[in-house]
DNA sequence: TGAATCATGTAAACAGTTACATGATTGG
DNA sequence: CCAATCATGTAACTGTTTACATGATTCA
């Protein structure tokens, strides 16, 4: 017999689990998440403002997150929310979900079909895939000094595999364009 | 004075354009095209097949597939398509359409999160992204020696930039571990 | 004085997934 | 004989985006 029934864990979505994950590190309200999601999760997960506001309060109604109503003067009252044991677990779970075999890739897309484009047009795709992901890669250089793999290995860990794969983007643009011109 | 109306070129969706550039190559069924995805765009678009049967008369009704039903013996009877002139064009300015800035990565982000879980999970997912990597890169690599860059140069770009994706995902695993055997 | 920041949302539409359903034919 | 292939869909739901809306305060 047991005294506590089994527990049904909450099954939740990645950006459940970028919104859940980011409130680890303390109180924050909406709009603090969204200016901390510009130039961190950012570059590879950006739920719309709309979805955020709407997923907070459902999150609080599931268990997940408590929220406390913050009243200031000056500046317009603000909700702040903070994870619950219950979220935590449910984080845990979530992170634990086998991610999707194919991730999309409009890019790749794009060039596949590119003889349906006038000649020129793919060369330019190409060559501001190529310009932006450098662009990329010098973002993430310039905020790699401030991350510090000994607290924060895990971000530390994707800003590598930013830079690798925007490396790999760039090497192939600079094949593909080689490809282009022997045409 | 013009005698034609100007055009309004009806906005598409990159599945629709997966959709219609397969279907640039010949009459073909919502079957045929499932088959043809997998082992071609199917390396990074998916859509399923639920949403194949569903877009296809849509796109008949907005002019840009023309549909024609073929009676079998000893088969199930089916519907073939074949891309429209008015389909062409919407192909072409589906194709110019800017890719959205990010394509979202599930993988980084459950990595980004990863003090949540477990230790020795992270580093298994990790171990597993290499392994899966490994064997895509094989496949793609398989693949290669089948696609003539002369004639399908813009399928063999994308098997190339598969390449070169791969393998820097491939190199990222083993720095991570690397630095997680380090911790 | 006008733009940016702070702060939050609603409404509507669209895109996409999951589960379910059917039924004949062919190959091992 | 059983599994796979051929062939097509529906229903329900979930997830996500776009556009719109408000209004005070701070900074250049």
């Amino acid at each position: 017999m047991r005294t506590k029934p089994a527990q049904t864990i909450e099954q939740i979505t990645l950006t459940e689990c970028a919104v859940l994950g980011l409130l680890t590190s303390g109180e924050q309200s909406g709009y603090d998440l969204l200016k901390r999601i510009e130039g961190g999760v950012g570059f590879f997960w950006t739920p719309a403002k709309s979805q955020l506001y709407a997923l907070l309060p459902k999150l609080v109604e599931r268990g997940l997150l408590k929220a406390r109503r913050v009243e200031q003067d000056k500046r317009p009252d603000k909700t702040v929310y903070r994870v619950t044991p219950a979220g935590r677990r449910a984080l845990r779970e979530g992170l634990m979900q086998p991610s999707p075999a194919v991730d999309r890739n409009s890019f790749e897309l794009r060039v596949f079909f590119g003889e349906h484009l006038p000649p020129g047009v793919v060369r330019r795709m190409i060559e501001a895939r190529r310009d932006s992901q450098r662009a990329h890669l010098a973002t993430l250089e310039e905020i790699e000094p401030t991350v510090d793999p000994k607290t924060e290995l895990y971000p530390y860990l994707t800003l590598l595999d930013g830079k690798e794969s925007a490396k790999a983007a760039i090497r192939w643009a600079e094949q593909a364009l080689e490809l282009l011109d022997e045409q």
